[in-house]
RNA sequence: GCGCCUGUAGCUCAGUUGGAUAGAGCAACGGCCUUCUAAGCCGUAGGUCAGAGGUUCGAAUCCUCUCAGGCGUGCCA
């Protein structure tokens, strides 16, 4: 409908301009909004007030030249000039009721656009190091990560869906032999103990299924144990696999999959990491100093130069990172978007100054990053605190056995990622309709529940061009129908800024809305034509909740 | 010290990309159960948008500075 009106009014100023009626030959963008009350008309336009300083004349002025020409418009009741120049435009009755119609028509696609169709995005995520299982904030960067991948595919881009990791760096080495500790029977208090073993109790779990030559089957990864606890490499491999497969276990009881891994230890078995070095010097940026290979990243926006191979030889990790990178730009992705928590945020200067230096016709702002900040957990109204050095931290399993997927997921993207998050474990765990996420829930199955009484009345589901849509027209109908409009643009605003707590702000509301009409208004009456008419728009919002919990990873229950 | 993020109602947070009288949910207070789920709804109250300047027709939103909190600041990842 925005766009609808956004359409008249631009093709209005087009034929001012072309009529010499406005000077400037210059168009503003169109900016229609929706004004918070509801006096102030549908719509509301501020052109008059941006062209007023290129016409020379005062915004009201400019509204009064326009005004004759909007009146004309069909779908246009009034259109008013009010405060300093808005231009506010109240609709026809039934231009709002027929909305409905391209709604249920659409069904499971409503919400959906080509905005990116035919082009190609990856979104990186979650990207744990198999070192232990996913923590909580894993768990918050799965749950975005996921949302940002349904919010592209819902806008028509072609996603793929990836997941990086380290198999080989000095986290694994320290994991291998804290699992060859435990392998011998040495305890974390014992001397021998490594220095900076894991001292998890899952380490001990990998440690007995290595002894017994169990096989693991990772999404990504199969791997025999060879069982020998002097075999360190054997016990890296299995290691590694072992714990990817209990990441992979906890996203799939989360609902989220991958379509690529990742491993650093290929950017350097394929050369990637030695070419893009290679590049980089040769491209006149890098220097040695203190026995070590610099990369100039100061020459592209970074506030110190930063070592690429470090005096003993060795890569530091954001060269493999850039490589990485390289190779994302190659395989064809034009737009990346990493998503990360806000401890990393460092890595963005370095990797994007990386890819700037080998001079490959990579755009500055490329790849794009979303960080997501820290999450304290709560329970009791008291702070739960994690010691991951002690092994005992909240984990993503925990939270979803305990509060659920569909809660879990709701609760980690009701925020915006720039904000931290206090996750309440007992309001995500409450039955009631305190808690978020089922309120939101609660609304859809009363929807169903309405239907199966209109069943039992033996009422069904009106074909669209038999409903009498006069009949919505009191204040309830209006809100609903103008809030089930406003969901395409909630859904694009969500994907291009990358928002998906927009989504769960709007469901909010929605279910609100909803629940507000059902208070005051009987669905199954005598009256069949009204009858007819709410069952047809309670069809609409609870296609609409669905689609809008579709795009969280939430499900949509018929019953609660 | 420097960089990034944040600061809006008692609490947790939105704020349509610069618009009109700043909103929601909890909590508080006051109402509503012969009803398709009261697992709910309606209403009231609650604000120096951290502070000070600036930009302009117009600022919670953009710029500068100050204050407070978080994260980072490694030849760790």
């Amino acid at each position: 409908m925005r766009n609808v009106v956004r359409d008249l009014v631009r093709k209005v100023l087009e034929e001012c301009v072309a009529d010499g009626t406005l000077q400037s030959g210059q168009l503003p963008a169109i900016v229609i909004e929706t004004p918070a009350h509801a006096e102030h008309g549908d719509f509301a336009t501020n052109v008059a007030m941006q062209l007023a300083k290129g016409e020379r004349k005062a915004p009201r002025a400019v509204a009064e030249v326009l005004l004759p020409r909007l009146v004309a418009a069909d779908i246009f009741d009034r259109v008013e000039i009010a405060g300093p120049g808005f231009i506010n435009i109240h609709l026809k009755g039934d231009a709002w009721q027929r909305t409905l119609l391209p709604l249920a028509a659409a069904g499971p696609d409503y919400g959906k656009s080509r905005s990116g169709a035919g082009k190609k995005a990856q979104v990186e995520f979650v990207s744990a190091n198999p070192t232990g299982p996913l923590h909580i904030g894993h768990g918050r960067g799965a749950a975005i990560g996921d949302t940002i991948c349904r919010l592209l595919d819902v806008t028509g881009w072609d996603v793929t869906r990836e997941f990086y990791y380290n198999d080989a760096g000095q986290q694994i080495s320290n994991l291998a032999l804290s699992v060859q500790a435990r392998c011998l029977g040495i305890e974390p208090d014992d001397p021998r103990w490594p220095a900076d073993g894991y001292q998890g109790e899952y380490i001990r779990d990998v440690a007995r299924s290595y002894l017994a030559r169990e096989t693991v089957d990772a999404d990504d990864q199969h791997v025999t144990a060879d069982g020998d606890p002097l075999n360190l490499d054997a016990i890296r491999r299995f290691a590694v696999a072992c714990l990817r497969r209990e990441q992979d276990q906890d996203l799939t009881a989360f609902d989220v999959h991958f379509d690529v891994y990742s491993l650093e230890s290929e950017l350097y078995s394929t050369g990637k990491v030695e070419g893009v070095v290679q590049r980089l010097i040769a491209k006149g940026h890098t220097y040695e100093q203190d026995g070590a290979l610099w990369l100039r990243t100061t020459n592209f926006g970074d506030d110190k130069d930063r070592v690429m191979r470090k005096a003993d030889g060795g890569y530091t990790y954001f060269v493999p990172d850039v490589a990485y990178h390289l190779a994302k730009w190659e395989r064809g992705f034009g737009r990346v978007i990493n998503e990360q928590g806000a401890d990393h945020h460092s890595t963005i200067t370095r990797v994007r100054a990386g890819l700037q230096a080998l001079d490959a016709g990579i755009p500055q702002g490329w790849p794009e990053y979303v960080l997501h900040q820290m999450v304290t957990v709560m329970r009791g109204g008291e702070e739960v605190k994690i010691s991951k050095r002690a092994g005992s931290y909240v984990t993503l399993r925990d939270l979803i056995d305990e509060v659920g997927r569909d809660a879990t997921r709701y609760f980690f993207v009701m925020r915006k990622p720039d904000s931290q998050l206090v996750f309440d474990i007992d309001l995500a765990k409450q039955q009631t309709l305190d808690n978020p996420v089922y309120y939101v829930q609660y609304a859809h199955a009363r929807i169903c529940s309405i239907f199966e009484n209109a069943a039992e009345k033996g009422y069904e589901l009106p074909a669209a061009d038999k409903v009498d849509l006069s009949r919505l027209s009191t204040p309830d109908d209006m809100a609903i129908i103008r809030l089930l409009n406003q969901f395409p643009e909630t859904v694009e605003g969500s994907a291009q800024n990358f928002e998906p707590h927009r989504i769960t702000y709007y469901l909010q509301e929605l279910a609100g809305q909803f629940h507000t009409f059902y208070n005051k208004n009987r669905v199954v009456t005598e009256d069949r034509e009204l009858t007819f008419a709410r069952l047809f728009l309670l069809h609409c919002v609870r296609q609409t909740l669905r689609n809008a919990l579709a795009i969280l990873g939430i499900s949509a229950p018929e019953k609660m």
